[in-house]
DNA sequence: GTCTATAAGAGGATAGAC
DNA sequence: GTCTATCCTCTTATAGAC
Protein backbone atom coordinates (compact mmCIF):
# COMPACT_ATOMS: atom_id res chain seq x y z
CA UNK A 1 0.00 0.00 0.00
CA UNK A 2 1.05 3.51 -0.92
CA UNK A 3 2.34 6.12 1.73
CA UNK A 4 -0.73 8.07 1.28
CA UNK A 5 -4.41 6.87 0.78
CA UNK A 6 -6.37 6.84 -2.48
CA UNK A 7 -7.80 10.63 -1.62
CA UNK A 8 -4.09 12.04 -0.93
CA UNK A 9 -4.84 12.27 2.94
CA UNK A 10 -2.69 10.60 5.97
CA UNK A 11 -3.88 9.63 8.86
CA UNK A 12 -2.36 11.35 12.01
CA UNK A 13 -0.35 8.54 12.46
CA UNK A 14 1.26 8.57 9.42
CA UNK A 15 1.48 12.18 9.62
CA UNK A 16 3.54 12.13 12.64
CA UNK A 17 5.65 9.33 11.60
CA UNK A 18 6.17 12.01 8.47
CA UNK A 19 7.52 14.16 10.84
CA UNK A 20 9.55 12.57 12.96
CA UNK A 21 11.28 11.33 10.48
CA UNK A 22 12.00 14.55 8.43
CA UNK A 23 12.65 16.09 12.01
CA UNK A 24 15.53 13.27 12.42
CA UNK A 25 16.94 13.98 9.04
CA UNK A 26 17.27 17.47 9.19
CA UNK A 27 19.17 16.99 12.22
CA UNK A 28 21.20 14.12 10.67
CA UNK A 29 21.62 15.22 6.84
CA UNK A 30 22.74 19.12 8.51
CA UNK A 31 24.98 18.05 10.59
CA UNK A 32 26.93 15.46 8.56
CA UNK A 33 25.59 15.65 4.92
CA UNK A 34 23.79 13.82 2.76
CA UNK A 35 26.79 11.21 2.10
CA UNK A 36 28.15 11.69 5.79
CA UNK A 37 24.55 10.53 7.18
CA UNK A 38 23.27 6.82 7.11
CA UNK A 39 19.82 5.69 7.37
CA UNK A 40 20.33 3.38 10.23
CA UNK A 41 21.01 6.62 12.14
CA UNK A 42 18.05 8.52 10.55
CA UNK A 43 15.87 5.75 12.01
CA UNK A 44 17.11 5.48 15.15
CA UNK A 45 16.99 9.48 15.80
CA UNK A 46 13.04 9.30 14.87
CA UNK A 47 12.76 5.99 16.67
CA UNK A 48 11.98 3.63 14.48
CA UNK A 49 12.88 0.82 12.06
CA UNK A 50 14.80 0.99 8.99
CA UNK A 51 12.60 -0.35 6.87
CA UNK A 52 9.59 0.97 8.54
CA UNK A 53 10.98 4.18 7.63
CA UNK A 54 11.15 3.63 4.17
CA UNK A 55 7.67 3.10 3.78
CA UNK A 56 7.58 6.63 4.46
CA UNK A 57 10.27 7.64 2.09
CA UNK A 58 11.38 4.90 -0.06
CA UNK A 59 14.45 6.12 -0.88
CA UNK A 60 17.50 8.67 1.04
CA UNK A 61 17.82 10.88 -2.20
CA UNK A 62 13.65 11.19 -1.84
CA UNK A 63 13.97 11.70 2.00
CA UNK A 64 16.90 14.27 1.68
CA UNK A 65 14.96 15.80 -0.97
CA UNK A 66 12.10 16.20 0.98
CA UNK A 67 13.82 17.90 3.83
CA UNK A 68 15.79 19.97 1.50
CA UNK A 69 12.75 21.56 0.06
CA UNK A 70 11.09 22.64 3.29
CA UNK A 71 13.83 24.17 4.71
CA UNK A 72 14.37 26.13 1.40
CA UNK A 73 10.93 27.76 1.96
CA UNK A 74 11.75 29.06 5.90
CA UNK A 75 14.55 30.33 3.93
CA UNK A 76 13.06 32.67 1.29
CA UNK A 77 10.22 33.79 3.44
CA UNK A 78 11.79 36.48 4.74
CA UNK A 79 13.54 37.69 1.93
CA UNK A 80 10.28 38.28 0.48
CA UNK A 81 8.58 40.52 2.64
CA UNK A 82 11.35 43.20 2.48
CA UNK A 83 9.06 46.35 1.23
CA UNK A 84 9.96 48.75 -1.12
CA UNK A 85 7.83 51.31 0.04
CA UNK A 86 9.49 50.62 3.31
CA UNK A 87 12.47 53.14 4.38
CA UNK A 88 15.63 51.21 3.77
CA UNK A 89 17.01 51.10 7.64
CA UNK A 90 13.27 49.68 8.78
CA UNK A 91 12.87 47.40 6.09
CA UNK A 92 16.96 46.32 5.63
CA UNK A 93 16.64 45.90 9.65
CA UNK A 94 13.89 43.93 9.65
CA UNK A 95 15.46 41.64 7.59
CA UNK A 96 18.64 41.41 9.59
CA UNK A 97 16.83 40.76 12.76
CA UNK A 98 14.71 38.28 10.75
CA UNK A 99 18.07 35.95 9.11
CA UNK A 100 19.45 35.90 12.85
CA UNK A 101 16.28 35.18 14.14
CA UNK A 102 16.28 31.94 12.00
CA UNK A 103 20.04 31.24 12.72
CA UNK A 104 18.90 31.31 16.05
CA UNK A 105 16.12 29.52 16.20
CA UNK A 106 16.97 27.04 13.31
CA UNK A 107 20.19 26.94 12.41
CA UNK A 108 20.27 22.68 11.04
CA UNK A 109 18.20 24.52 8.57
CA UNK A 110 21.19 27.06 7.60
CA UNK A 111 23.71 24.26 7.94
CA UNK A 112 21.73 21.92 5.42
CA UNK A 113 21.38 25.01 2.99
CA UNK A 114 25.42 25.51 3.80
CA UNK A 115 26.09 22.15 2.94
CA UNK A 116 23.96 21.52 -0.05
CA UNK A 117 25.86 24.88 -1.83
CA UNK A 118 28.96 24.19 -0.86
CA UNK A 119 28.80 20.64 -2.63
CA UNK A 120 27.45 21.98 -5.62
CA UNK A 121 24.02 22.57 -5.02
CA UNK A 122 23.50 20.03 -7.24
CA UNK A 123 19.81 19.73 -6.31
CA UNK A 124 19.01 23.37 -5.92
CA UNK A 125 20.10 24.64 -9.17
CA UNK A 126 16.52 25.01 -10.16
CA UNK A 127 15.23 27.03 -7.51
CA UNK A 128 18.66 29.26 -7.50
CA UNK A 129 18.45 30.16 -11.03
CA UNK A 130 14.41 30.66 -11.19
CA UNK A 131 12.81 31.74 -8.18
CA UNK A 132 15.91 33.39 -6.52
CA UNK A 133 16.63 34.88 -8.96
CA UNK A 134 14.04 36.74 -9.46
CA UNK A 135 13.73 37.77 -5.86
CA UNK A 136 17.28 39.38 -5.64
CA UNK A 137 16.59 40.85 -9.14
CA UNK A 138 13.27 42.32 -7.65
CA UNK A 139 15.07 43.29 -4.01
CA UNK A 140 17.78 44.79 -5.96
CA UNK A 141 15.41 46.98 -7.77
CA UNK A 142 14.13 48.14 -4.56
CA UNK A 143 17.64 49.25 -3.17
CA UNK A 144 18.51 50.97 -6.59
CA UNK A 145 15.41 53.15 -5.94
CA UNK A 146 16.44 53.66 -2.42
CA UNK A 147 19.41 54.84 -3.40
CA UNK A 148 18.26 56.89 -6.64
CA UNK A 149 16.19 58.56 -3.67
CA UNK A 150 18.78 59.81 -1.74
CA UNK A 151 17.62 57.18 1.38
CA UNK A 152 21.23 55.39 1.24
CA UNK A 153 24.36 55.41 0.36
CA UNK A 154 25.16 54.22 -3.05
CA UNK A 155 26.84 50.58 -3.10
CA UNK A 156 25.53 47.52 -5.16
CA UNK A 157 22.98 46.21 -4.24
CA UNK A 158 23.44 42.41 -5.15
CA UNK A 159 27.03 42.85 -2.72
CA UNK A 160 24.87 44.37 -0.45
CA UNK A 161 23.07 41.44 -0.33
CA UNK A 162 25.62 39.15 0.07
CA UNK A 163 26.90 40.63 3.19
CA UNK A 164 23.49 40.61 4.53
CA UNK A 165 22.96 37.03 3.58
CA UNK A 166 26.94 35.84 4.93
CA UNK A 167 27.12 37.95 8.55
CA UNK A 168 23.72 36.59 9.37
CA UNK A 169 23.91 32.82 8.19
CA UNK A 170 27.60 33.15 9.68
CA UNK A 171 26.02 32.90 13.16
CA UNK A 172 24.30 29.09 12.37
CA UNK A 173 26.81 27.82 9.83
CA UNK A 174 29.99 29.07 12.10
CA UNK A 175 28.33 28.35 15.28
CA UNK A 176 30.57 25.49 16.13
CA UNK A 177 33.85 28.45 15.38
CA UNK A 178 32.18 30.43 17.90
CA UNK A 179 31.14 28.25 20.41
CA UNK A 180 35.47 27.30 20.43
CA UNK A 181 36.44 30.83 20.21
CA UNK A 182 33.85 32.16 22.96
CA UNK A 183 33.20 28.82 25.44
CA UNK A 184 29.28 27.32 25.19
CA UNK A 185 28.37 28.45 28.74
CA UNK A 186 24.27 28.38 29.11
CA UNK A 187 23.78 31.91 28.25
CA UNK A 188 26.29 32.28 25.70
CA UNK A 189 24.41 32.03 22.39
CA UNK A 190 21.71 34.58 23.63
CA UNK A 191 24.06 37.25 24.32
CA UNK A 192 25.82 36.34 21.02
CA UNK A 193 23.02 37.30 19.19
CA UNK A 194 22.26 40.32 20.87
CA UNK A 195 25.60 41.76 20.32
CA UNK A 196 25.13 40.45 16.71
CA UNK A 197 22.45 42.35 15.97
CA UNK A 198 23.69 45.36 17.46
CA UNK A 199 27.31 45.30 15.91
CA UNK A 200 25.50 44.56 12.58
CA UNK A 201 22.91 47.53 13.03
CA UNK A 202 26.13 49.68 13.86
CA UNK A 203 28.23 49.07 11.26
CA UNK A 204 25.72 48.34 7.93
CA UNK A 205 23.71 51.84 8.91
CA UNK A 206 26.89 54.06 10.69
CA UNK A 207 29.97 52.38 9.15
CA UNK A 208 33.57 52.43 11.53
CA UNK A 209 34.57 55.51 10.83
CA UNK A 210 34.52 57.78 14.17
CA UNK A 211 31.98 59.45 14.59
CA UNK B 1 60.02 0.75 3.25
CA UNK B 2 58.50 3.62 5.18
CA UNK B 3 57.59 6.79 2.68
CA UNK B 4 60.70 8.60 3.64
CA UNK B 5 64.13 7.68 4.17
CA UNK B 6 65.79 6.98 6.76
CA UNK B 7 67.19 10.87 7.33
CA UNK B 8 63.75 11.42 6.85
CA UNK B 9 64.10 13.21 3.22
CA UNK B 10 62.19 12.46 0.64
CA UNK B 11 62.96 11.89 -3.51
CA UNK B 12 62.00 14.25 -5.49
CA UNK B 13 59.76 11.54 -7.30
CA UNK B 14 57.90 11.57 -4.29
CA UNK B 15 57.61 14.87 -3.40
CA UNK B 16 55.87 15.10 -6.49
CA UNK B 17 53.35 11.96 -5.92
CA UNK B 18 53.02 13.52 -2.57
CA UNK B 19 51.77 17.22 -3.90
CA UNK B 20 49.49 15.42 -6.78
CA UNK B 21 48.15 13.15 -4.39
CA UNK B 22 47.34 16.34 -2.06
CA UNK B 23 46.07 18.48 -4.76
CA UNK B 24 43.49 15.68 -5.58
CA UNK B 25 42.45 15.08 -2.40
CA UNK B 26 41.81 19.02 -1.70
CA UNK B 27 40.17 18.93 -5.31
CA UNK B 28 37.30 16.29 -4.06
CA UNK B 29 37.21 17.25 0.17
CA UNK B 30 36.76 20.65 -0.87
CA UNK B 31 33.44 19.60 -3.01
CA UNK B 32 32.26 16.86 -1.56
CA UNK B 33 33.62 16.92 2.54
CA UNK B 34 35.20 13.67 3.91
CA UNK B 35 32.48 10.93 3.64
CA UNK B 36 31.71 12.33 0.21
CA UNK B 37 34.74 11.70 -1.26
CA UNK B 38 36.67 7.84 -2.21
CA UNK B 39 39.47 7.37 -2.18
CA UNK B 40 39.38 5.84 -6.02
CA UNK B 41 38.25 9.65 -7.09
CA UNK B 42 41.31 10.88 -5.56
CA UNK B 43 43.69 8.10 -6.99
CA UNK B 44 41.71 8.80 -10.31
CA UNK B 45 42.19 12.13 -10.13
CA UNK B 46 45.96 12.31 -8.80
CA UNK B 47 46.69 9.65 -11.74
CA UNK B 48 47.96 6.88 -9.81
CA UNK B 49 46.23 3.57 -8.28
CA UNK B 50 44.67 3.25 -4.91
CA UNK B 51 46.91 1.12 -3.64
CA UNK B 52 49.90 3.39 -4.60
CA UNK B 53 48.20 6.27 -3.38
CA UNK B 54 47.84 4.89 0.26
CA UNK B 55 51.79 3.96 -0.02
CA UNK B 56 52.14 7.69 0.41
CA UNK B 57 48.93 8.39 2.51
CA UNK B 58 48.19 5.21 4.76
CA UNK B 59 44.35 5.85 5.31
CA UNK B 60 42.02 8.27 4.46
CA UNK B 61 42.12 10.15 7.48
CA UNK B 62 45.71 10.86 7.39
CA UNK B 63 45.16 12.19 3.95
CA UNK B 64 42.57 14.45 5.00
CA UNK B 65 44.39 15.46 8.00
CA UNK B 66 47.42 16.27 6.07
CA UNK B 67 44.95 18.86 3.65
CA UNK B 68 43.28 20.33 6.29
CA UNK B 69 46.45 20.99 7.98
CA UNK B 70 48.03 22.89 5.21
CA UNK B 71 44.92 24.33 4.33
CA UNK B 72 44.52 26.14 8.06
CA UNK B 73 48.00 27.37 8.21
CA UNK B 74 47.19 29.53 4.96
CA UNK B 75 43.73 30.59 6.69
CA UNK B 76 45.76 32.14 9.67
CA UNK B 77 48.62 34.21 8.14
CA UNK B 78 47.47 37.37 6.94
CA UNK B 79 44.82 37.55 10.44
CA UNK B 80 48.16 37.43 12.30
CA UNK B 81 49.52 39.95 10.13
CA UNK B 82 47.01 42.62 10.97
CA UNK B 83 49.01 45.41 13.07
CA UNK B 84 48.18 47.24 16.00
CA UNK B 85 50.11 50.09 15.62
CA UNK B 86 48.55 51.05 11.85
CA UNK B 87 45.24 52.75 11.50
CA UNK B 88 42.12 50.73 11.18
CA UNK B 89 41.28 51.67 7.94
CA UNK B 90 44.36 50.49 6.39
CA UNK B 91 44.93 47.49 8.62
CA UNK B 92 40.85 46.42 8.66
CA UNK B 93 41.44 47.31 4.67
CA UNK B 94 44.20 44.97 3.96
CA UNK B 95 42.95 42.60 5.87
CA UNK B 96 39.52 42.52 3.96
CA UNK B 97 41.63 42.44 0.56
CA UNK B 98 43.91 39.83 1.51
CA UNK B 99 40.44 37.66 2.78
CA UNK B 100 39.17 38.66 -0.66
CA UNK B 101 42.10 37.56 -2.51
CA UNK B 102 42.04 33.93 -0.95
CA UNK B 103 38.44 33.71 -1.78
CA UNK B 104 39.48 34.12 -5.01
CA UNK B 105 42.71 32.28 -5.45
CA UNK B 106 42.11 29.48 -3.42
CA UNK B 107 38.36 28.88 -3.12
CA UNK B 108 38.61 25.36 -2.59
CA UNK B 109 41.01 26.24 0.81
CA UNK B 110 37.63 28.14 2.12
CA UNK B 111 35.73 25.33 1.18
CA UNK B 112 37.41 22.76 3.44
CA UNK B 113 37.23 24.81 6.34
CA UNK B 114 33.81 25.85 5.76
CA UNK B 115 33.00 21.95 5.31
CA UNK B 116 34.49 20.75 8.22
CA UNK B 117 33.18 23.34 10.59
CA UNK B 118 29.68 22.96 9.75
CA UNK B 119 30.13 19.01 10.46
CA UNK B 120 31.76 20.49 14.21
CA UNK B 121 35.23 20.34 13.67
CA UNK B 122 36.07 17.17 14.85
CA UNK B 123 39.73 17.55 13.29
CA UNK B 124 40.20 21.44 14.51
CA UNK B 125 38.90 21.41 18.18
CA UNK B 126 42.20 22.13 19.20
CA UNK B 127 43.51 24.52 17.19
CA UNK B 128 40.19 26.85 17.09
CA UNK B 129 40.33 26.98 20.98
CA UNK B 130 44.25 27.13 20.84
CA UNK B 131 46.24 29.27 18.58
CA UNK B 132 43.20 30.47 16.90
CA UNK B 133 41.25 31.79 19.70
CA UNK B 134 44.32 33.50 20.77
CA UNK B 135 44.91 35.57 17.91
CA UNK B 136 41.09 36.39 18.38
CA UNK B 137 41.78 37.52 21.33
CA UNK B 138 45.32 39.61 20.35
CA UNK B 139 43.39 41.45 17.37
CA UNK B 140 40.30 42.07 20.08
CA UNK B 141 42.72 43.95 22.00
CA UNK B 142 44.20 46.08 19.20
CA UNK B 143 40.78 46.93 18.15
CA UNK B 144 39.73 48.10 21.27
CA UNK B 145 42.51 50.37 21.90
CA UNK B 146 41.75 52.10 18.49
CA UNK B 147 38.38 52.23 19.84
CA UNK B 148 40.00 54.11 23.05
CA UNK B 149 41.96 56.11 20.78
CA UNK B 150 39.11 57.60 19.11
CA UNK B 151 40.24 56.44 15.72
CA UNK B 152 37.21 53.99 14.77
CA UNK B 153 33.21 53.96 16.39
CA UNK B 154 33.06 51.62 19.53
CA UNK B 155 31.72 48.34 17.92
CA UNK B 156 32.42 44.79 19.12
CA UNK B 157 35.49 43.18 18.28
CA UNK B 158 34.33 39.73 17.81
CA UNK B 159 31.63 40.51 15.84
CA UNK B 160 33.42 42.60 13.68
CA UNK B 161 35.54 40.42 13.15
CA UNK B 162 32.77 37.39 12.06
CA UNK B 163 31.28 40.15 9.99
CA UNK B 164 34.62 40.48 8.30
CA UNK B 165 35.25 36.74 8.07
CA UNK B 166 31.77 36.17 6.98
CA UNK B 167 31.43 38.43 4.38
CA UNK B 168 34.69 37.41 2.65
CA UNK B 169 34.58 33.79 2.89
CA UNK B 170 30.92 33.41 1.65
CA UNK B 171 32.55 34.69 -1.81
CA UNK B 172 34.37 31.51 -1.79
CA UNK B 173 31.60 29.24 0.08
CA UNK B 174 29.03 30.15 -1.76
CA UNK B 175 30.42 30.88 -5.21
CA UNK B 176 27.72 28.13 -6.35
CA UNK B 177 24.77 30.42 -5.71
CA UNK B 178 26.42 33.43 -7.02
CA UNK B 179 27.31 31.75 -10.56
CA UNK B 180 23.78 30.59 -10.33
CA UNK B 181 22.22 34.20 -9.56
CA UNK B 182 24.93 35.99 -11.90
CA UNK B 183 25.67 33.56 -14.52
CA UNK B 184 29.54 32.29 -15.34
CA UNK B 185 30.26 33.82 -18.31
CA UNK B 186 33.97 34.17 -18.61
CA UNK B 187 35.41 37.35 -16.47
CA UNK B 188 32.41 37.09 -14.17
CA UNK B 189 33.90 36.31 -11.22
CA UNK B 190 36.99 39.01 -11.11
CA UNK B 191 34.55 41.68 -11.93
CA UNK B 192 32.52 40.29 -8.98
CA UNK B 193 35.72 40.84 -6.56
CA UNK B 194 36.09 44.05 -7.38
CA UNK B 195 32.11 44.79 -6.60
CA UNK B 196 32.39 42.69 -3.44
CA UNK B 197 36.12 44.92 -1.92
CA UNK B 198 34.43 48.49 -3.54
CA UNK B 199 31.17 47.35 -1.50
CA UNK B 200 32.27 45.86 1.68
CA UNK B 201 35.00 49.08 1.74
CA UNK B 202 31.95 51.85 1.74
CA UNK B 203 29.79 49.82 4.04
CA UNK B 204 32.22 48.41 6.94
CA UNK B 205 33.91 52.24 6.68
CA UNK B 206 30.99 54.48 5.92
CA UNK B 207 27.79 52.68 6.60
CA UNK B 208 24.86 52.52 4.65
CA UNK B 209 23.34 56.35 6.17
CA UNK B 210 22.49 58.71 2.94
CA UNK B 211 25.36 61.42 3.19
C1' DG C 1 2.20 -0.62 9.06
C1' DT C 2 6.00 -2.74 11.21
C1' DC C 3 9.35 -6.17 11.78
C1' DT C 4 13.56 -9.70 10.78
C1' DA C 5 16.51 -11.26 7.49
C1' DT C 6 19.14 -10.61 3.64
C1' DA C 7 20.48 -9.36 -1.06
C1' DA C 8 23.54 -6.31 -3.67
C1' DG C 9 27.02 -3.24 -4.03
C1' DA C 10 30.27 0.40 -2.67
C1' DG C 11 34.38 1.59 -0.46
C1' DG C 12 38.57 1.33 2.76
C1' DA C 13 42.39 -1.29 3.36
C1' DT C 14 45.74 -5.26 2.71
C1' DA C 15 48.40 -9.27 0.44
C1' DG C 16 51.68 -10.36 -2.37
C1' DA C 17 53.78 -10.44 -7.12
C1' DC C 18 56.87 -7.72 -9.86
C1' DG D 1 57.42 1.92 -5.56
C1' DT D 2 53.67 0.27 -8.20
C1' DC D 3 50.35 -3.02 -9.64
C1' DT D 4 46.32 -6.75 -9.56
C1' DA D 5 43.42 -9.23 -6.83
C1' DT D 6 40.84 -9.60 -2.88
C1' DC D 7 39.09 -9.24 1.88
C1' DC D 8 35.75 -7.34 4.81
C1' DT D 9 32.88 -3.95 6.56
C1' DC D 10 29.35 -0.67 6.03
C1' DT D 11 25.18 0.91 3.76
C1' DT D 12 21.15 1.10 0.77
C1' DA D 13 17.31 -1.22 -0.39
C1' DT D 14 14.08 -5.23 -0.77
C1' DA D 15 11.62 -9.72 0.45
C1' DG D 16 8.41 -11.57 2.94
C1' DA D 17 6.33 -12.88 7.58
C1' DC D 18 3.16 -10.99 10.96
Amino acid sequence: MAVTSENGRRTRIQQENRERILKAALDMFSRSGYRGTTLDQIAAAAGMSKPNMLYYFRTKQELYQTVLQETLDDWLTPFAKLDPQGDPASELGAYISAKLAHARINPKASRLFANEILQGAPLLEDTLKGPLKDLVETKSKAIRTWIADGKMAPVDPLHLIYMIWASTQHYADFETQMDALEGTEPGTRDKRFEGAERTLFTVLFNGLKPR
